[in-house]
DNA sequence: AAAATTTTTATTGCATACAATCAAATGAAC
DNA sequence: GTTCATTTGATTGTATGCAATAAAAATTTT
């Protein structure tokens, strides 16, 4: 989105916070103090405000008028609307990129699963969990378009923070990864409405994990934010 | 996505500049000097840079490094690539609403519709134009999700711009207010595939209206971003 | 002792000021 | 006359400083 001429200060600071955020360094909830994070990333105020500001934009960070920046919590309820949402971008990026993906980005997409099943194989979640998200973000580069790219990629973004924890439930990885062999298959094939719905098969597991997580909380947590 | 017990200057600035691009009174590909807006408006750079930063995020700015922001301007392609993704938006939207209005927003439709055709038989398109919005509006508010909701409204005011231009061609506005009223039947239906079909349909011919506008200019404009 | 009110403190929001950098304009060389 | 180098100018990116506001603490009142 932004030309790599002269990476700014503001520009770094934004993807590091990112990279916080979503590698759950900075977990949602936490307040984001101007001037501690000035200080440990050894700038003044302004870039800082700004990067956040645009961070804000993106919805990884809420910025609540003179009380300060936090990040993004989502509600259960809020969860489950952009889970939905979510399955249905991820459906159009898949539909197009079965009909738009060139041979090169095929053969990526094949060379990916590959790599996965060996840390499938080993149990490696680490691993998993960052080829997951070369699978998907493969898939919305394969759209040819940049508008769904952009829309996906800041999605997946949103939900990293929760989906680590899935990722590490029993099994979970294996059903993934079989899932993604569905939708490469579906792609391969060209056939976008099969890949359209494994795709937002896929999703809706997810939610449908957190709904099951959710069963095992008190009554307390559930249908009101999180504060 | 704000709360708004404090409307700091930042927020007032960021929409007045949303209002003045979507109004046409900001055309794409102007520089937006950060000096002179700030002397405009009132008041210093920093916030304004922030209030920047935040339209850029948006997609209605684009900031080039070291340069400068100017109003984002399509190229032909891009504009294609943005229509075909908000008509899937659009479709999603439309289908969640049959699904999920109340009676009491079904009403609304059904009044917007009944506003919009005084217009047509006026000929008022700056009415239709009003009306045009809100229609669309409340089929978003109607998908009662909001990242749907957002993420429809913001591509509507991307394409602001251009579609002010389109509602002004000879019988446009007439065969509009025709498609709505299918999608209405549709959605009052409660009949989501019909409406994500219609709505899809409705947006896509704006793209093929604006190809032939494409193909009525020089060969040299096509396939080439305007700068 | 609990509640309400005042005072304090810390943090945000904004303004101003400086420095780094890029674009354009001017001048020199071929 | 054209091209390249140099300088100038303007504008962005960043730092610092002040004032307004909201949360927290302390005091007073019931």
């Amino acid at each position: 989105m932004q030309s790599e001429c002269a990476p700014t200060l503001k520009a770094t600071v934004v993807r590091r916070l990112e990279d916080e955020i979503v590698s759950g360094l900075l977990t949602p909830g936490t307040r984001l103090d101007e001037v501690q994070l000035s200080e440990r990333y050894g700038l003044s105020r302004t870039p800082l405000r700004e990067a956040l500001a645009q961070l804000a934009a993106s919805g990884l960070v809420e910025i609540r008028p003179r009380s300060g920046a936090f990040v993004t919590q989502m509600s259960p309820r809020g969860m489950l609307e952009c889970l939905s949402y979510a399955a249905e971008i991820e459906a159009i990026a898949a539909s197009w990129a079965a009909a738009r993906m060139t041979g090169a980005e095929r053969a990526d997409l094949v060379a990916l699963q590959r790599d996965a099943a060996c840390s499938v194989e080993n149990g490696d979640s680490e691993a998993y969990f960052d080829l997951n998200r070369k699978f998907h973000e493969a898939i919305y580069a394969g759209a040819h378009n940049s508008y769904v790219q952009d829309a996906a990629h800041q999605l997946f973004l949103r939900g990293a923070p929760y989906r680590r924890l899935q990722l590490r439930q029993r099994g979970r990885i294996a059903t993934s990864h079989a899932e993604h062999q569905t939708i490469t298959d579906a792609i391969l094939a060209e056939d976008g409405e099969a890949a359209a719905r494994a795709i937002r098969a896929h999703i809706t597991i997810q939610g449908d994990r957190f709904m099951e997580f959710l069963a095992a909380l008190p009554d307390a947590f559930i249908g009101r934010d999180i504060r």
